[in-house]
DNA sequence: GGATGTTTACCACTAT
DNA sequence: ATAGTGGTAAACATCC
């Protein structure tokens, strides 16, 4: 049995799934987004096992991007230059990891059709017209308590209890007030609460921002190992949890802070096309946003 | 031309 | 048994 912290075992496959995996990387941003190439490093960084084999897995993970919902795409800004977009969590995921396991999630996250045609009162449509509309994003006084505009976002985005799946307060159960769009918030030059961005730092084990520590600190998969034996601290998933309950090795505490059966995403009587547009690229990306909207009512009406 | 992004298809595996 | 999910391959389009 090989000792963790050893090559034999960081080399093997890490027991995360390309979701999960792009996930941590975006959410080990500081800006909560990250463009492809940066995905593709973070992940290389910190699994060896996918220093190899780079065309099949990124081909992979590319695949994942554009077919799970659960991203979105977020164009880069005139003054940020490069290629590709900047890839983001979708704001209303829900605990996709609810169940405990990093490699298969309960269930997909899905967006409506339908959430595509109202989506102009969304955070996406609010970037639109920041950017392609020649408004002037608000002055920092107008929001610089993010909750002063925090509310509004949560109003049409998310139930209040929203936690994001990916967010320290799912993975150790705490709670807090905050949302997903802080990312884009602060990609339109939002400030994001200090606060957060270190519990998202601290959020994933293997996502420290000290990338390749030295192996001795680190066990099975880049964890690292003092989180392996945490006393008194918050309970982090320090142990990749198996698909298969094993005994001992229980599903990740505060990773079910709901209730079973709690959704995540639209609360009961709240329309979902109020929530934040998933796709959003094609709404952000074209010049003619409205076409878009039109050629989606054409499918959904 | 290479990187990025989308889509389809197939298969293996797991949950229900 | 069936549906859902994840991994992989591949073709193709678009962008830089």
């Amino acid at each position: 049995m090989p000792r963790p912290g050893k090559s034999s075992y960081s080399d093997q496959k890490p027991p995360y799934s390309y979701i999960s995996l792009t996930a941590m990387a975006i959410q080990n941003s500081s800006e909560k987004m990250l463009p492809l190439s940066d995905i593709y490093k973070f992940i290389m960084e910190r699994f060896p096992y996918y220093r190899e084999n780079t065309q099949r897995w990124q081909n992979s993970l590319r695949h994942n991007l554009s077919f799970n919902d659960c991203f979105i795409k977020i164009p880069r800004r005139p003054d940020q230059p490069g290629k590709g977009s900047f890839w983001a969590l979708h704001p209303d995921c829900g605990d996709m990891f609810e169940n405990g396991s990093f490699l298969r999630r309960r269930k997909r996250f899905k967006v409506l059709r339908a959430e595509h045609v109202s989506c102009k009162s969304a955070p996406m449509m609010h970037y639109f017209h920041q950017h392609h509309a020649g408004t002037k994003p608000p002055a920092h006084h107008e929001h610089a308590a993010v909750g002063s505009r925090l509310p509004h976002f949560q109003s049409y985005t998310q139930p209040a209890a929203f936690r994001h799946p990916f967010a320290i307060e799912n993975l150790i159960g705490r709670e807090y007030k905050g949302a997903l769009p802080l990312s884009v918030m602060h990609h339109l030059g939002y400030p994001v609460p200090a606060q957060l961005s270190s519990m998202v730092n601290s959020m994933w084990p293997h996502v420290l921002s000290d990338p390749v520590p030295s192996a001795a600190d680190y066990g099975p998969f880049g964890v690292s190992k003092s989180l392996y034996h945490s006393q008194g601290a918050p309970a982090l998933p320090a142990v990749p949890v198996p698909i298969k309950a094993t005994p001992g090795l229980g599903p990740v505490p505060g990773l079910s802070a709901l209730p079973p059966g709690a959704q995540l995403c639209a609360p009961p009587g709240l329309d979902k096309s109020d929530l934040l547009e998933s796709k959003s690229t094609a709404l952000l990306k074209g010049a003619a946003p409205v076409e878009t909207l039109r050629s989606d009512l054409t499918l959904t009406r």
